[in-house]
DNA sequence: GGTGTCCATACCGCGGGGGTATGGCACCAG
DNA sequence: CTGGTGCCATACCCCCGCGGTATGGACACC
């Protein structure tokens, strides 16, 4: 099986629809159809029902969807860090990337250490919107990530963990809740004048609901000033809490387990030499 | 980049010489030299350095035989697992894999368990010597797999963990060591009259040694019988041990943990509800 | 039954992958 | 120094197969 082919068949998949899956992939649409046809004829496998609307998933359609989203991810993965090594001259480089904001002090830790390595290589870091670093360590644009159980998606992925902490809700340091010892999450997220701001989706997009929705973690922080909103992080954002905000324990929220992540069976010694002295911090 | 042009590049890289891998290919040597030149090209990244000898991986070519080796593996994972689920004939169906041998009765209970569900999809089993488990995942041959740490590769799984157990020293029933109440590994191994058997290797050779090499379980167990081996195995084996062996505990062999396994984001229903009941057990 | 909306088939042109023959280069034996 | 050997690259050719356009055929809806 070709990628071309695995393209295609992923883009009929995604549209139900050969015609705007051939508009989509810049071609007409009799060459698909036939494409198709011929993927179907070499796996011996009818991959679509054709309905007067369009096309369907048959189940074996539907597995070579998921396995072929992956294999698809894995080989993009796997040209973009050659270009990546290439363009690093020879002089092998690590690309890191993390959520833009937080841990920066674990990070400062990382680099420091990692740099009196005798065999340490360049690391180049790349902050990334939240969520975004599983997507770049799957489609190659990334080597190592430092990413956050349960938030990110680490299905995948060897990771060692690095810290674990428990969560706290930021809110107005006035506010009447803000001298209670402690809360539970029910509790946080229901006070009647204090919004939970609302996190983007992956693309960029916001859930509907009451709360601002959160750009950046000054902004946010500001909005909670104003006494407009609270926020639940986890602890170590104690550090960086200034005047005019208060910090209230919360019992029954998960753990925030912070991991250093790499792809599995891709261990360039860079990498290997970076999750290890990782693991020694 | 095209799937083909990775085999070829693979064949060139373990090769390390055009014509060779032309003549493994099944192709004449200049239209493989001409691929590699256009992958080259196209990569804009110089994949070998040309030799009088041969080729030689630059640090590029090692990142792409890396993670291109994963990438082909993930492509004939889809083509397998479609062509199986076609081969099911619209009704699901879930291949698992485990070592010939062990954990039987963990085995039956999950099948047990599993074919009550509600929604069970039938389950085939495939014995697969050590070892090749993992591969089996890997490629597409097997859905989910019952497989042991430290000894099988986990890297690139989701799991769950069924059972963590000791391991211990089988042993001729007479024996003087059989009378000892426990022992460690290093005593284990020198014994003097009682060579380890050797496991074979993945591709089944065996490494050098002084022990028998291991075909299977009754025959490594007839050999312990007759006072020419021992061999170290988790605890569960007591079961079907039977007279004229003797068990001694290890106290500081690792502890082997059953896990089951299952490549992340395939997640299908069925795999997914395999899963499951087995967490549930 | 006409019409619109799909996907499939028929047919064609051309780019590119694969073949053979040969060149160019480095190393080695003498 | 020179002929020989063992590589990979280049030159040239053929033909398969991919992509294009035109059209057929099935189905739903009015």
């Amino acid at each position: 099986m070709e990628t071309r082919e695995l393209r295609y068949f992923v883009a009929v998949a995604e549209e139900s629809h050969v015609g705007r899956a051939a508009e989509r992939l810049g071609m007409a649409q009799p060459p698909l159809s036939r494409a198709i046809a011929q993927l179907e004829r070499r796996l011996g496998a009818d991959l679509f029902v054709r309905t007067p609307r369009g096309v369907e998933l048959t189940s074996a359609g539907e597995t070579l969807l998921r396995e072929g989203r992956t294999a698809l991810a894995a080989v993009e993965a796997a040209e973009r860090r050659t270009r990546r090594t290439a363009a690093a001259g020879g002089r092998a480089s690590v690309v890191l990337t993390a959520k833009a904001g937080a841990q920066s002090e674990l990070m400062a830790k990382l680099l420091d250490a990692y740099a009196a390595e005798p065999d340490a290589v360049e690391v180049d870091v790349v902050l990334s919107p939240p969520g975004h670093q599983a997507v770049m360590l799957r489609d190659g644009r990334a080597d190592v990530a430092i990413l956050h159980r349960p938030f990110d998606d680490l299905s995948g992925f060897d990771m060692d963990v690095l810290a674990v902490e428990e969560q706290v809700l930021i809110l107005p340091a006035g506010h009447a809740a803000s001298a209670r010892p402690s809360m539970t999450v029910a509790e946080a997220s229901s006070i009647p004048d204090l919004p939970l701001p609302r996190w983007p989706n992956l693309d960029g997009s916001y859930p509907d609901g009451p709360g601002p929705e959160l750009r950046d973690m000054t902004q946010i922080l500001q909005l909670i000033r104003l006494g407009r909103a609270a926020i639940v992080l986890p602890e170590s954002v104690r550090a960086s809490v200034r005047e005019g905000l208060a910090v209230v324990p919360l019992t029954d929220a998960p753990q925030v387990t912070t991991v250093i992540a790499w792809p599995p069976h891709s261990t360039s010694p860079a990498v290997a030499g970076l999750v290890r002295t990782a693991s020694r911090l």
